[in-house]
DNA sequence: TAAATTTGTTAGATTAATCTAACTTTATAC
DNA sequence: GTATAAAGTTAGATTAATCTAACAAATTTA
C-alpha cells in the first residue's frame, strides 16, 4: 500500500514522462513544489518498492509496476471528474480539486460503482482517456488546434490544460468539447488564429490557447 | 486547518462524550487504538488550538469550537453515507468505511451539492441525525428496544452500532428502519425478546441486539 | 576546453505522529 | 487507611516527509 504522498509522486512521474518515459528530478521537484533533495530521497524509496528505476544522475523512469499504479490513480481521478460532472452537475472547471482528493480513497467498490453508474466511460470531461482496470490508457492521435491551417474545419475533442483559469476562459467564449471551429485566418507573426463557431463568427484565439486545444478534422 | 489525524481525534472525542461532555484519556486511547502517551500529547496540541479543555489527570472536554468542528466532520460523514445509499445504491452496511475517508475531503461545494441533491436530509441511513451547517445536532428521545415491554408495538427508527456484522445480521433478518415490531415475550433470565414483524412471526432477538435498536412507540 | 551554470546528491536538522519504559497521580479493594 | 491496581504523564526514541547548506556531476557557454 502506497502512502498518499507516494501516490502523488507516482502520478506526477507518469504525467511528466516524455516519449522515452523519462523524467528529470528537477522537473518533478518543480511540478510538485518539493525541493530536489526530498525528491531524490523519495525516488530511492520508490526504487526500493520497485516502482521507479533510479540511478544517480540519470533521468527517472517508472517501472511497469509503477506505471500501472500511477495509471490506476489517474483512473480514479478521471472517473471521479466524470462522475462529478455527469451525476452531480458540477462544471468541468470545478472538478479538478475535488478529484485530486477523492483519487486517494481506498475503496474498489466505490470506484466500480461510479464506473457502472456512468456506463463505463472511456473519456473524462476534458476529453482525456480513463485508464482501464489494468491501467491501460490510450491517447488517440489528436492534433493541436495550433497545428491546423487556414480553412480547416475541426472539432474540439480534448483540452490539455485543466486549470480553472483556462477552463473559465473557454466557458466565457462558449468553447467546449464537440464544438466545431472553422479557421478563418492565422497570423504569421504570433500564430494567433481568427476562428468562427456557433454564434461566434469572428473570435481571436492566442497561440497559447490554440496549443491547449486538441481537435480532429471533420 | 486541522490535519486528518486531528480530525479523527475530534470526532472520537465527540462520539465518546458522556452527558457531562467528558471523555477519559484511556477510553479515547482504546477507541482510536493509539497508546495513551500519544493521546496525551495530542490533547495538549488540541488544547493549544482551543479545541479541547485539558488539565492534567482530569477528564477531557471539547471546547465549543472543538464540538462544532467535530460535528461538522460528522455532518460530512453522515451526508456521505446518505448519498452513497440514496444516490449510488450502496447498502447501509457498506457505507461506513467509504464515508470514513470522504469525511476528510476539503470542499464545501462538494458537500453542499450532496446535501442539495439529497433534498437536505435530517437523518442518515442508520437513523442518526445529520448536524446542520453550524454543527447543531439533535437526537430525538428514542427508546431502546431492550427497554420495551411484552405487548408493545414499536417501529425501528435508528441503529446504535453501525458495524458491518451488526448490519449484516439485521439484513439477514429483514430488519431495517421503519419496520414495525410486536414484542411477544421477554425472557426474564437474559432479556432475550421474542418478536414478530412482517413475514417473521416468531423471531428471537438477543439483548445485545435489542440494546442496539432504537424504536418509537406506534 | 576551461569556466560558469544547472542539475543532482549527501549530510544533517525539523515537524507530526507514533511508540516503549519509567514514573506519578487517582481510584479501588481489602 | 494503607496497599494495590488503574489511569495518566514524562522522557526519550522512531518513522515519514520535509527542509537548508554544502558538495559533486553534468551541461552549457564563452
Amino acid at each position: 500500500m502506497n502512502s498518499l504522498v507516494e501516490e502523488n509522486y507516482l502520478k506526477a512521474l507518469l504525467s511528466l514522462s516524455n516519449d522515452k518515459g523519462e523524467v528529470n528530478v528537477n522537473d518533478l521537484s518543480k511540478h510538485l513544489d518539493i525541493k530536489m533533495p526530498t525528491v531524490t530521497s523519495m525516488m530511492k524509496k520508490l526504487a526500493a518498492k520497485k516502482l521507479v528505476h533510479y540511478e544517480s544522475y540519470k533521468p527517472l523512469r517508472l517501472t511497469e509496476k509503477g506505471k500501472k499504479e500511477a495509471a490506476l490513480i489517474i483512473r480514479k481521478h478521471r472517473l471521479t471528474e466524470m462522475y462529478l460532472v455527469e451525476k452531480m452537475g458540477f462544471g468541468w472547471e470545478q472538478v479538478h480539486n475535488i478529484a485530486e482528493q477523492i483519487e486517494h480513497i481506498q475503496s474498489p467498490e466505490f470506484f466500480a460503482k461510479m464506473d457502472e453508474l456512468l456506463g463505463y466511460p472511456k473519456l473524462d470531461p476534458h476529453g482525456s482517456p480513463i485508464p482501464d482496470k489494468n491501467g491501460k490508457m490510450v491517447w488517440k492521435e489528436y492534433s493541436k488546434l495550433s497545428e491546423c491551417k487556414q480553412g480547416d474545419t475541426v472539432k474540439i475533442v480534448a483540452v490539455i490544460n485543466t486549470s480553472d483559469e483556462f477552463l473559465n476562459f473557454l466557458n466565457s467564449r462558449e468553447l467546449s468539447l464537440g464544438v466545431k471551429i472553422k479557421i478563418k485566418s492565422v497570423e504569421l507573426f504570433d500564430n494567433t488564429m481568427v476562428v468562427s463557431y456557433g454564434k461566434h463568427l469572428l473570435e481571436t484565439l492566442s497561440n497559447m490557447v490554440c496549443e491547449r486545444l486538441l481537435v480532429e478534422k471533420v
